[in-house]
DNA sequence: CTGTAGTGGAACACAGGTGTTCCATCGCGG
DNA sequence: CCGCGATGGAACACCTGTGTTCCACTACAG
């Protein structure tokens, strides 16, 4: 079998993803840590991943590969500005832990390398539409869903019993209003 | 001289100070580097917080007093709900990088405690005078401020050229808007 | 059955942060 | 001048995380 035996593939994965999820709660966890969530031994983790900032490039890696995945579900050159924003944001959403992760960033610097969509352009766009306040310089609105993406993760995170529904509901309805100005329909 | 001789006083404020600061940048910065930052020997440091947990607790305290003098500035009890919270979000935001370090908290637990402001009841008043959309709960307006003051905050130290008072307007704005809920004027 | 791929555990040296002790220095009031 | 309060530096042991090596175990294909 050439493709590196599949099994590799499997542990891997499951390495990256416990990394995504560990990381987004406490960015300097130890790589035992990691390897314990991924129900891994520490040896093994090191076989994949010779130093921590392997590991660090492939979650980046992996983490870039999914905002991609999910701007592409959002069809950003539909609609207007503000609806394109208000679907990438749902899309987001659904990345859960992966949010906390981009949103401590610097400026989502590593993961958004080279594919990632161009925002900007979406958020001028409604700017030309109407649909979002002219007044508000698209890095602000891009900062502003980022925030409330983490806020309504964050949110959710902390009560159990809430409906994800419900917060992706609040998280849309301020994210319109906010950037819709002060005119009204 | 009673009063522990004012010298003190002010090398621990500048140790305190320090570790704000930095602790807003990098949640697991080192001693040292707080002692440096604060231009004490690490020996210093030591002798006026034993343990790194004593030192955290001191800047809970700081952090806690400096929340509370701002809500105390902000009048919370004076016109709509919603002007209460928009005059709040003023205060907060001259504190600088401490919003960092409250909004890193779970959920601003310790430096929330006893004599923290009434937030919920400023924003039912909100929900009653129809200043603030009653379907919003007031956990979500709240966490909606901080993550919104945590956004401007970082907007605005990663463009050294940006002027804190364009910042604080398109605060006052988005949040305004995002609280005010579908109804127009 | 035998070899091999994948794994896990034990052990090690190393680096960095932490907490402590001891000693030297500086400034100032008595 | 002397002593004291405040400080800084050097050195130490300690702990945790890291990266590495070596060996044993299991599953499975040939």
């Amino acid at each position: 079998m050439r493709v590196t035996s599949g099994i590799k593939n499997r542990t891997r994965q499951a390495i990256v993803d416990a990394a995504i999820t560990l990381l987004a709660g406490n960015p300097s966890c130890s790589l035992g840590d990691i390897a314990a969530a991924a129900e891994v031994g520490r040896t093994t983790l090191h076989r994949y991943f010779a130093e921590r900032a392997d590991l660090m490039a492939a979650v980046a890696v992996e983490g870039g590969e999914r905002l991609t995945r999910a701007a592409r579900l959002a069809e950003l050159d539909k609609g207007t500005g503000a609806e394109a924003l208000l679907r990438l944001c749902r899309e987001y959403f659904d990345l859960g832990s992966l949010l906390s992760l981009v949103f401590s960033e610097p400026d989502g610097a590593c993961y958004t390398e080279g594919e990632q969509p161009d925002l900007d352009a979406v958020i001028r766009r409604g700017h030309a539409d109407g649909s979002i306040d002219p007044v508000l310089p698209p890095d602000w609105v891009i900062s502003l869903m980022w925030s409330q993406l983490y806020a309504a993760w964050s949110y959710l995170a902390e009560r159990p019993g809430a409906s994800r529904h419900h917060v992706l509901d609040l998280l849309t309805r301020t994210l319109a209003n906010a950037v819709r100005g002060p005119g009204a329909i």
